[in-house]
DNA sequence: GCTCGTCTATTCCTAAGTGGAACACTAGTC
DNA sequence: GACTAGTGTTCCACTTAGGAATAGACGAGC
């Protein structure tokens, strides 16, 4: 089968399986970028333009998705032997574990280099910057409200978002924390 | 300036700036990728052997790292024109937000593909996984006691790892509550 | 009615990063 | 004396990421 693909394909093959109703969805190469936007970005990836087109004629080719033409563009929908790959990916493979690409713990670690005043203007300023991330998953779990009950829609959505939300507070108090220990310091 | 290089050069280059003592440290390719793989890959990356050299040999094109030639095999040291462009990088390069690819958050996003029973046991076998990689970083930090106080080599590095350590503590609190959670749904 | 900017839709090029194979030398250890 | 494990390094093919470039459609304001 489609097995050996990259995580990132499961991924966007996976956001074609919340349809709205019962009919199979139809997305643009351009929607699926804009719905990974939306609620893989905050614990998978944002894959690029250039990667989302290029993964749809990927799983074209191995028929996981099928093509077809609209007037909006070229459309998109999950087949049932994406569907079935799909299915088998979550089952068989090993998830591994998690990769976190932090710059501000990256630039923590170097702290010795600037003078810690430096320091905690960038810690400060990071704790804006979750603040704004935070606001965007907010309304992300705002927006799925009404099918978040067990057995709807976007229960396993929200759930996801609900860890999210848990995360980004939880990391507010330890970067405040770090702020105090820094001050205490000098 | 030699600024614009990708953040792992530069992560790369400040793993030569915790020396033992006073002189500045020679280390091989392949203890410097040693010593990504201890520290760095808890919030940034262990890039892949073959990257590390091509870093080193593109850092040394720059003058960022002198080689010499050891009985060991090609050390590397930071020099000057290093340390500065590393300081530079510190102060004038934003440093964007973190990024996080979590295998276990994206498969209970797709949770309605399977049932709540798989979806309990992949939360429980991360469960494990997190504990091995809280134990792994609790070794990290234990071997920095003794110069992690305020002003000391490893004053920066300790703190990282607390913050690691509640991190894992934190996401273990929030897994054990999404289970309870599934559970109930059934 | 025309122009300007923004949104939708797509492709192309290059840089960055991965993983594995291959090779060689050293140091135990059975 | 063979054999396993650890150190040190290079090469190659492949995948992913990021940015720029292009182009049509659509509404807003002059």
């Amino acid at each position: 089968m489609g097995q050996d693909l990259p995580v990132t394909s499961f991924a966007l093959l996976g956001l074609f399986t919340f349809g709205e109703g019962d009919r199979p969805q139809k997305l643009t190469g351009y929607e699926l970028k804009r719905r990974a936007d939306a609620t893989l970005r905050f614990y998978w990836v944002s894959p690029a333009m250039s990667q989302v087109y290029k993964e749809l004629s990927r799983l074209a080719e191995r028929g996981l998705v099928s093509p077809s033409d609209d007037d909006r563009g070229t459309t998109y929908s999950i087949t049932s032997a994406g569907r079935s790959a799909l299915e088998a990916w979550m089952r068989e493979s090993e998830p591994g574990f998690s990769v976190l690409k932090h710059p501000i713990a990256l630039r923590l670690l170097l702290g010795h280099l600037v003078e810690p005043s430096a320091t905690i203007a960038m810690l400060h300023d990071h704790l804006e910057a979750l603040d704004k991330e935070r606001e965007a998953l907010v309304e992300v779990r705002e927006s799925l409200r009404g099918a978040d009950a067990p057995g709807e829609t976007f229960r396993h959505p929200s759930l996801v978002a609900d860890w999210g939300l848990e995360y980004f507070a939880h990391e507010r108090l330890i970067v405040e924390d770090l702020i105090r220990r820094i001050n205490q310091d000098e």
